[in-house]
DNA sequence: CGTCTTTGACCGGCGC
DNA sequence: GCGCCGGTCAAAGACG
């Protein structure tokens, strides 16, 4: 028990997504989310992903109803709060390893040994990577499969956190979605470590594979990155989101890629067209 | 029947 | 050293 709701939840609980890392702080006030990314030391984190952006994507992110915020990656702990800009900040270092203190810079491994040990063997982290999408739906479809593995209450927060792990066997990717203490309606949600494969699929039920889902667009832009599709059906409001899909020797062709669903346009709401024009919402719903 | 979710327990890191 | 807490495991149940 003390999973689960029955959360202490600390009604005083700040802002502070001191994500139990200690090293993921999103001070972030969703309630008016904004956006920050400043775009080149944004861009290199993102690169240190296998992403890639076009230089000429401004940051995008922070709509109305809608945002998407990448609070930041890792490995490097090169990151800082790009919030440090704005009001909204995130940061984020890795996780685990306190290498924050220890000042990092440019060096860094990619990987991470750190607190996590199982067993015997220590655990490797991965680059990590958060979203802050505002939803109401808890986990967003993002084209790939995920298995809950665990579920969590997390101090200073109401909310429990969930935790995914990618069901391709040879993926490691995890992910963690948790609400936002202070903004339940956002979800924020973490990515960890990269997709090695490409198959794209939903749950029970069809898969779509990597060629079909790409087959559309594959434009290497921010818009891929952040897609803050937001579909407004009835009264209802989504965000989707998409994520880093391939390490960078796997893109075929060396490109960068997401997610794209072909006919993704299905999925994009003429409401947000003007804002997200060209941000196609790669192949993810909302579950 | 296979897959996925739920959930209590366990493990390890960290702060005090 | 101890307790707290995040993260993960794994058994059991639910679901399609």
């Amino acid at each position: 028990m003390e999973d689960k709701d029955g959360a202490p939840s600390d009604p005083s609980a700040t802002a502070d997504f001191a994500a139990d890392d200690s090293n993921w702080t999103l001070a972030a006030d969703a309630s008016d989310a904004a956006c920050f990314f400043s775009a080149d030391r944004e861009r290199s984190i993102l690169r240190e992903f296998g992403w890639n952006f076009q230089p000429d994507r401004p940051n995008r992110i922070g709509t109305d109803d809608g945002l998407w915020i990448p609070v930041q990656s890792s490995l490097t702990g090169s990151l800082e709060p790009a919030a440090a800009a704005n009001n909204h900040s995130v940061s984020s270092s890795s996780s685990e390893d306190p290498p924050e203190k220890s000042t990092v810079s440019d060096e860094k491994p990619p990987e991470i040994p750190c607190k996590g040990k199982k067993k015997g063997q220590k655990r490797i982290r991965q680059p990590r990577f958060a979203f802050m999408t505002k939803s109401e739906v808890d986990h967003l479809e993002d084209g790939y499969r995920w298995r809950k593995y665990g579920q969590k209450a997390v101090k200073n927060s109401p909310f429990p956190r969930s935790y995914y792990r990618c069901t391709n066997s040879k993926c490691t990717v995890k992910k963690r979605v948790e609400r936002s203490s202070e903004d339940p309606t956002i979800v924020i949600t973490t990515y960890e470590g990269q997709h090695c494969h490409h198959t794209v699929g939903f749950p029970r039920g069809g898969i779509i594979s990597h060629e079909a889902a790409f087959a559309g667009q594959l434009a290497p832009t921010m818009s891929q990155f952040y897609c803050p599709i937001q579909s407004r059906i009835e009264n209802s409001t989504f965000s989707s989101i998409s994520q880093p899909c391939q390490p960078q020797d796997e893109a075929a062709g060396g490109g960068p890629s997401a997610i794209m669903q072909a006919d993704a346009s299905s999925q994009q709401h003429p409401t947000d067209e003007g804002l997200l024009g060209d941000m196609v919402p790669p192949g993810m719903r909302i579950r």
